[in-house]
DNA sequence: GACCCGTGGGA
DNA sequence: TTCCCAAGGGT
């Protein structure tokens, strides 16, 4: 794939791009000054990992949370499943979770509890893309390496007007971000862009007139740089229903764990049954007086949305073992891990009047 | 390529 | 309220 660059302003972007990033780069918890030696590997490639869909703001105290618990590759791949998962409840994208624990056992296992330090063989790792790879061959060992993320797709489609939409303009991007990644501080490069992504090229409202680069680009030419990049048409989001059981027991209630894989798999939970398309008649987990709860507890996942009716009993058998649960104590359930769902479910159980 | 997979914040 | 968006990866 050949992409020419749309001006030929005579202005070297990385260099000018380089410059812009020693003045004004953000400060962030796992980033090391420019000039300054790299971070350990480790907690660039945790940093990738959280930053993966997820807002700066919330990784920070995640970051911290988990440096401090686990300082090194090797505490984290020591790590107790259950603690780990409760360790990133909220965070979203559990699979992230799994594939750290499965990518932190396999580098002690496989590599001397050393990261590999090539792209290709940091992608073979689990939970490590063509993404994360790139990264943290740019950013931890300072091979070049072109590193496309959802800032680089925004930044390099305004610079070259790239007017195919997404996803089928990918390979235009990477052409076009090979163009200008320099052979040295890559790193620096990457990071850079995603700066200017973040504060300046920003999706709505960009600051073009205070954009280091808008002299090479393209799209600050046009009547509405901001439409870069073109994005195909999305489906509408369907709409789900079910019901959640909270089931009481002295000062406990019943939390279970869900299946290791899918949606919020291998994290714990609240007893719920199917969520279907119209509300569902499920048959509860147990022959109890069961309470419809007021009210309900909506929640907005990726692809749809999710309607759910909470069900509220108390038992004095212990049913504990028959449907695979455990009595988690109400007063500490904010330490148990929940997925936001769960917790607004929770909530809405303890502060109903019974 | 299409689809699945969370969450919170801002416009 | 609704929609969009955020340092993507796995299947």
């Amino acid at each position: 794939m050949s992409v020419v660059p749309p001006v030929d302003s005579g202005v070297d972007i990385s260099a000018t791009l380089l410059a812009w990033y020693d003045a004004h780069h953000r400060t962030l918890p796992w980033r090391a000054a420019p000039g300054t030696p790299a971070p350990a590997p480790y907690r660039v490639w945790l940093s990738e990992v959280m930053l993966q869909q997820t807002t700066v703001a919330a990784v920070k105290a995640a970051f911290l949370r988990f440096t401090t618990r686990w300082p090194t590759v090797a505490d984290l791949a020591a790590a107790d499943d259950a603690d780990l998962m409760a360790a990133w409840a909220g965070l979203g994208y559990y699979a992230r979770a799994r594939n750290l624990l499965a990518c932190a056992r396999a580098v002690v296992a496989d590599h001397g509890g050393r990261f590999p330090d090539t792209e290709a063989t940091l992608r073979a790792l689990p939970g490590v893309g063509a993404y994360t790879a790139a990264a943290v061959a740019a950013i931890a060992f300072g091979r070049r390496a072109v590193v496309v993320d959802g800032n680089v797709e925004r930044v390099v489609t305004r610079l070259f007007a790239i007017e195919q939409p997404l996803p089928a303009a990918r390979p235009a991007i990477r052409a076009a971000t090979d163009i200008i990644t320099p052979d040295t501080r890559a790193g620096d490069f990457a990071q850079a862009m995603m700066d200017l992504g973040a504060t300046i090229c920003t999706p709505r409202r960009p600051a073009c007139a205070i954009c280091p680069l808008r002299i090479g680009c393209a799209a600050v030419r046009t009547a509405d740089p901001a439409r870069f990049p073109v994005k195909a048409a999305k489906t509408a989001r369907p709409e789900r229903h079910g019901a959640i059981w909270w089931i009481e027991r002295g000062d406990a209630v019943l939390l279970v764990r869900r299946p290791a894989r899918g949606l919020l798999g291998g994290m714990r939970a609240l007893p719920t049954g199917d969520w279907t398309d119209t509300p569902p008649d499920d048959p509860p987990p147990l022959q109890a007086d069961w309470t419809a709860l007021p009210g309900t507890v909506t929640h907005v996942f990726t692809h749809f949305r999710l309607t759910l009716t909470v069900f509220r009993t108390v038992v004095i058998r212990d049913i504990a073992p028959e449907l695979d649960g455990v009595w988690w104590p109400r007063a500490t359930l904010a330490d148990a891990g929940l997925p936001t769902l769960f917790a607004k479910a929770a909530t809405l159980a303890m502060e109903s009047p019974r």
